[in-house]
DNA sequence: CGTATTTGACCCCC
DNA sequence: GGGGGTCAAATACG
């Protein structure tokens, strides 16, 4: 068993190969279908980066607690372990959970848009809960939904969880001429998978990589350059803004079709996969 | 002025 | 009736 602290390590050391493969792949555009896209790299980089500073954040819990949440972090729990809610049972394609996150930061980037359309103080919570839909709701009628909630205050923990599937990519891309996956959930089935570690037969250790939300992370890829020029994130965000408004949904490009075992450039994979023989099924 | 957020009221289920 | 989820008018923001 690794200590937490070598867990940080190696989420942050995978983080900074991650940001190598992306400054390579700035620097050098190459239109390969097997190389992972621009998109992926960077949330991956965010991931490892959320996960060391929960590690770091989190000395009140054991090693295992930890390691427990890692491994069921952005990732549906069985069926069977599923929570259902009792309330507005009509709306049931919509009501049942269907994963939740834990974060240290109430900020954090999950690849979607969200609109907050409610709060509401919950009764045996101090903290009050926070009510989001897809930003997408009435554009793709997108039937996600998420709310949010701390539930710890020091150090502080957001919990996240989510409802419903997204929608709204299914169709923005229906839209733009092609198809892909729609959410996270969908994309445990559909998720571009690498393997390694040696048990194989028996566990699938792996890097799963969803295809969402591009423009999200292209906005943050831009949001980075931008202050690199003008060191202000204001103008940045105008001029984002300003370029977004005017290419909606067009010029998504997923990079593979999502079923089938991906790989991560030969370079990545051997110079990584040893860092990450603690991290199961990890759902970018 | 258009869009996002806030917040009190309302609705639904237990 | 209580609690949680949603609506929608008011407000804030860029």
């Amino acid at each position: 068993m690794n200590t937490s602290h070598e867990k940080a390590v190696q989420a942050i050391l995978y983080g900074h190969s991650c940001a190598k493969r992306l400054k390579l792949q700035l620097d050098h555009p190459v239109a390969d279908a097997r190389s992972v896209s621009n998109y992926d790299l960077t949330k991956s980089i965010v991931h490892c980066f959320s996960d060391a500073i929960s590690i770091f954040s989190d000395k009140s819990k054991s090693e295992d607690d930890v390691f427990s949440d890692l491994s069921s972090r952005d990732y549906p729990p069985p069926l069977h372990q599923r929570s259902h809610s009792k309330k507005r049972k009509n709306n049931s394609t919509n009501s049942s959970e269907n994963w939740r996150h834990d974060s240290p930061d109430p900020n954090y980037y999950d690849g979607f848009l969200w609109r907050k359309y409610g709060q509401k103080t919950i009764k045996q919570s101090k903290h009050q809960r926070s009510y989001y839909r897809c930003s997408y709701n009435i554009d793709y009628a997108c039937g996600a939904k998420k709310h949010e909630q701390k539930i710890k205050d020091n150090p502080p923990v957001y919990r996240t969880t989510y409802f419903g599937h997204h929608t709204c990519r299914i169709n923005q891309n229906q839209d733009a001429g092609f198809t892909t996956i729609g959410d996270p959930v969908d994309n445990l089935e559909n998720s571009r998978m690498i393997r390694f570690g040696q048990d194989l037969d028996q566990e699938t250790i792996g890097l799963s990589v969803s295809v969402k939300d591009e423009k999200g992370i292209i906005k943050e890829e831009t949001m980075d350059q931008c202050r690199g020029i003008t060191g202000n994130d204001k103008d940045c965000q105008t001029v984002i803004k300003e370029n977004h408004q005017s290419s909606p949904s067009g010029s998504y490009t997923p990079s593979s079709s999502g079923s089938e075992i991906d790989m991560f450039d030969s370079d990545l994979l051997v110079e990584d996969l040893d860092l990450w023989d603690r991290y199961d099924l990890y759902d970018f």
